[in-house]
DNA sequence: TAAGATTTTGCGAATGATTTGCATAAGGAG
DNA sequence: CTCCTTATGCAAATCATTCGCAAAATCTTA
């Protein structure tokens, strides 16, 4: 297991990201042209060691993040875009279901869907 | 747009399954033989009228579900299973976003990542 | 209840994101 | 430097999901 410099450009793609991202969007932002597959290898590597999350949500579009970053979206369901705020109460529940269920929680993703702002003042034109 | 025998079964199945579930375990459930694209038709038409809602997190598996029946998850990064819970507080957390976003939720999602109770144990032989 | 209009379905083929196989290149250990 | 392991690029494969089209089902209204 290399922690390689694309892997690491990978990663420090999604940390700079002002929100989370695709992969197409994470190929874009590097510089040096990377193969797709090395992008998806380099996300799945990252994945499984626990540097970064995924997710999607309705349509498609597979998102990825650093789970420390953002952990709470508002997801337009026009745009496709995604939000992000930072206040949580989860970290509460998290013993509570530690205990409650026996599941080891790793990490916690809270979701909001619903209709961004733009796309609200769009559709009253 | 008609609420079809087929549309009318593909909900039941979501309306009574115990967890989040995926296209195939939708197909298998009903016992009338559906093409799958018919399958995916009725869910897609079911999830843009807001009677479900689909997500996936990390590997590509795409679950089906009633939201007003589960939005809370327990996903298991070892079998893929998919666990609920119910205590929830992000009621609370709605209308404080509502406004500060300005963005108009619908619903939401409460996920956590981890190690379910079976797959620890199986870990520990 | 028949005729016409509209929507849904099944089937097969297409799509698009993600994965894989394989030969080559790069990195680490001694 | 040499050997061994792991990562990469490329092209081809995969898999879930979607689409086009003709046939079937449903709704309208006369």
């Amino acid at each position: 297991m290399r922690f390689t410099e694309n892997r690491k450009n990978v990663l420090n793609v999604l940390k700079n990201a002002k929100r989370p991202i695709t992969a197409e969007e994470i190929d874009a932002e590097i510089t040096k042209e990377l193969d797709l597959s090395t992008i998806y290898r380099a996300l799945n590597f990252l994945e499984e060691n626990q540097f970064i999350s995924s997710a999607s949500f309705g349509k498609n579009i597979r998102f990825f993040f650093c789970e420390d970053k953002f952990n709470h979206f508002l997801y337009c369901e026009k745009c496709s875009k995604i939000e992000v705020f930072n206040d949580c109460f989860a970290q509460k529940l998290k013993k509570k279901l530690n205990k409650q269920y026996n599941f080891q929680i790793e990490s916690h993703i809270l979701y909001f869907r619903g209709i961004c702002n733009a796309c609200k003042q769009e559709e009253e034109l």
